[in-house]
Parts: structure tokens; sequence; C-alpha cells
DNA sequence: AGTGTTCTTTGCGCTACGTCAAACAACAAA
DNA sequence: TTTGTTGTTTGACGTAGCGCAAAGAACACT
């Protein structure tokens, strides 16, 4: 691993309140696995059998349906923790984890993880917290899925994305890698309702439209598409 | 505590793999509370303070949005654990929680629930257990609130309560105490939609439709609307 | 029984969105 | 440049289910 993989890795909220000594232990005992582009670390359905933490790279979590309606549920970068609620809640996988690009990740059996908790109470805390973080976001997304309209929805996503992104100037163009598609199955709607809105806000001049590619021109104004309802 | 009560708390699953000297050690931490109907634990936007179980009655945890909406997440009734995502999560209640009938709780402070987790990381292993399979039902139900109609939500909500509501014989009547609008709560629908489906599913004989009130007649039948799409 | 309150039912209009089809634009490979 | 591939746009259309209103039914209180 190389020194600024490690200081990442390092920062992460699972080691947060650790000593360097117990830190040192945990990432020691965990494997590195590379996963290429499209490579799934486990599919839908499966029973779990790991926990990871991702390096660097993007770890995508999806969804399927009966019907072959895709769900992303979030995308995980550098120091996120990946598999937590299956493998705790002892639940077969209900996403695929794949990458969306080359990405590297520490890996941890569950009984090698669990031994680590015991030794390291710590850790345990730190997990229930980024699992707690986690229940929060999702009910905040069925609350949204189901309460708030679609514009608002892909408006809330973009502007998520868009903070983490980039963290730059605020009236600095930020721009997006996604394509209509991908954005559809983050706000739980279609690829036809997000490419319309999409229209919609290009013509608006709040966002540019490309290929696979979305720039947010004026924040101010997509912010207020997200929150205030009638600020029209 | 009354010895009944006392056993049903020993078996929760968050004392699971605990000997007895932790798990007295633990109860013996916390304190108790009782609440009478219509009482809050705590109200959405409030800070975590506190983790409880509950001993016996039922709590509630509904979601308010802006519009005055209301969403019910879900019932807990004995050993069930309230409040751990918002507290390990450390963020604001995204929830009421409040009493439908006099409830009896155990409760630990946020720093006495960490000591303990420290003393016994197997209560924290118990803990990312419990969260995480938490975790998995907010999955299935953003999936089905996003992906499924709302029959077939009705009825999937339906089958839970009368699962853990009685165990009994399969082909016994169960009845169920729910207001239409608990039901649409529950199902993320609205009031009449709810009405609707529970008429018609009165005239086919699938429930009996009272006031407050829901006898399942035909789980048979209503297991079908629920699971199978196109059992017409 | 009479009156008020709360819960439920049902009809009707409406709209946000999903679905499908077909044209269109961007990019890549030859 | 041509051709193919893949992603996007737009239109037309259908519909599930929400909102409202108004009438009923169940229960509580006196």
């Amino acid at each position: 691993m190389n020194q600024k993989a490690h200081d990442m890795l390092v920062a992460a909220p699972l080691f947060a309140n650790l000593d360097a000594q117990a830190r040192a232990d945990i990432i020691d005992s965990g494997k590195r696995l590379v996963l290429d582009v499209g490579l799934s670390l486990w599919r839908q359905g499966e029973a779990p059998e790991l926990l990871a933490i991702v390096i660097n790279g993007q770890i995508k979590e999806t969804m399927i349906d009966a019907q072959g309606g895709q769900k992303a549920l979030h995308y995980l970068r550098c120091g996120d923790l990946l598999g937590c609620a299956s493998l705790f809640g002892n639940y077969p996988h209900s996403f695929t984890a794949s990458a969306t690009e080359r990405t590297e990740l520490l890996y941890w059996t569950a009984s090698c993880f669990n031994t680590l908790m015991h030794d390291h109470p710590d850790l345990a805390v730190n997990a229930l917290g980024i699992v707690g973080r986690s229940t929060e976001g999702l009910l905040r997304r069925l609350h949204e899925a189901t309460s708030e309209n679609a514009d608002r929805r892909i408006a809330r996503i973009v502007l998520r994305l868009a903070a983490i992104g980039e963290v730059g100037v605020s009236d600095a163009p930020i721009e997006l890698a996604l394509s209509r598609q991908e954005l559809a199955e983050l706000s739980d709607t279609t690829l036809f309702t997000v490419s319309r809105t999409i229209s919609a806000w290009n013509r608006m001049e709040i966002v540019k439209a490309g290929r696979g590619r979305l720039t947010v021109i004026d924040l101010g104004r997509l912010a207020g598409l997200a929150g205030a309802p009638n600020a029209s």
C-alpha cells in the first residue's frame, strides 16, 4: 500500500479513536484485493462472508428487482465501509457491489473481524456509528422517495454528488460523470423523467447537460429546487 | 421488574451470547421508565440522549414531514431496541417515539451504554446485528415503496403484522387492531387508497373490515396478493 | 333515544409519472 | 466519411393513486 492510500485509510471513520498500535493490528489482519472495472465483490442474494473498506477507486451498490429494474443505492469511495449491514445482520446481501473503476479494497472475513472487535471494542463502536449513520440516510431516502416529487429528488441527488465530488468554490461549475440512467436509479425514478428534468434545467441554464455528464452551473438555484418547495 | 418481564428481556437479541453476570451488569446499569399512552420518549429533531429497550407495551416510531404528513416506521414490542441508529450515528432523531399503550422501558444514557460496550464487547456486536438487520428491513421497504404497487404493499404489511401478532393456527382468523390511517402510514400510501383496497378484500372475503380493526380470513389468498404479481 | 365525534367509504377529477416508440446526437472504429 | 453503437431527447398516451368532498357507519356520552 502506498503512503497516500495508507494515510487516507487511517483517517477513515472506522479507525477513529483507535491508537496507532490497534489500527496497525486491524489493518494488518485484513487482506488486500483489487477489483477491475465491472467486477463484483459479491452479488445480491449471496451469503455475506466479508467486510471491506475501500482504499481507492469506487464501488457501486445496486439492487435489482424481479422485473429487472435496477436501483443504485450508494457509491462508495475511499474510507467507506462495505457490506456491514448484511454481515452484521446476517442476511443475504440485498445488493450487488461492483467496481465502477479499478478499485482497491482491504477486507476481513466475518470471523476475523469478529475477533478484532473483541480485541478492540472501539472498532465495534465505530462500526456502529457507521451503520447508524447509514440507517439515517436510508430513512431520509425512504421519506423523500414517498413524499417528494421527482424533480426535487433529482435535485437533491445532484447536489449531494456535487458536494462530495468537488469541495471547490461555490460558483465554479462542477462537473459530474453521471448518465441519466444512473441518476434515475439514484433518485428512484426513470430515465425519461430524469431526462426531461435535466433538459428543463438545461434550458433554464441551471445545469449544462452532456452525454454521460452533467455540469452544475447555478448551484444556488439548484439548491432552491431541492429545498424550498414553492420558491417559484 | 417482575419475573416474566425479566425473562423476556433476557431473551432479547441484545443480550445474546452474554453470560448471566454480564447481562445482570448491563440490566442493572439501566434505568426503568414507564410511559403512559400517547407520551413520547423523544420527538423528531431532538438530539439523541439515550438508548432504550422495550420491556412491555408498545412504542410507535413516527416521522412527520413539513406538510404534516405522517409516516409510521415501526411498532416496537418487548425486547426491541429503540433509538440505536440516531444514538450511534449521532444524528438528531429522525422520528418521534411514542407509546401506543402503557409501556415499560429500560434505558441507558449514551455514555453509560458506551462504557458497557467497552466492558462487554459482545454487547456492541449484538447491537451491530440489530442495527444491521434494521438496515436490511429499510432497504426492503425502500425497494417496495418505489417499485411495487399499493395493494401489494398493503398486503405485505398486513401479513407481517398478522405474523407477529398471532402465532396461531394458519386457518384461524387473525384480528389486528389497526385503523386505515395507520395502515396507510405503514404502507406509504393514503387513507383512501387503503380504504378502497380493504373494501375490495372485504367483498372478496379475504378479510373482514371493521372500524379500527381488520380480521384476516383467508391468509393464503392474501399471501398471493402480496407475493405473486400476476396470480390473477 | 339523541347528539356529537371519529372513523370509513365511495365517487369524481386530476396530475405526476411510467411506458413505449421513434427521432436524434455523440462518440468510436474502420 | 461512413457506419455502428450507445446514450439522450421528445412526443403521445395511459393510469395508479392522490386530494377533496360528502355521505355513512360505529362508538361514546348524556
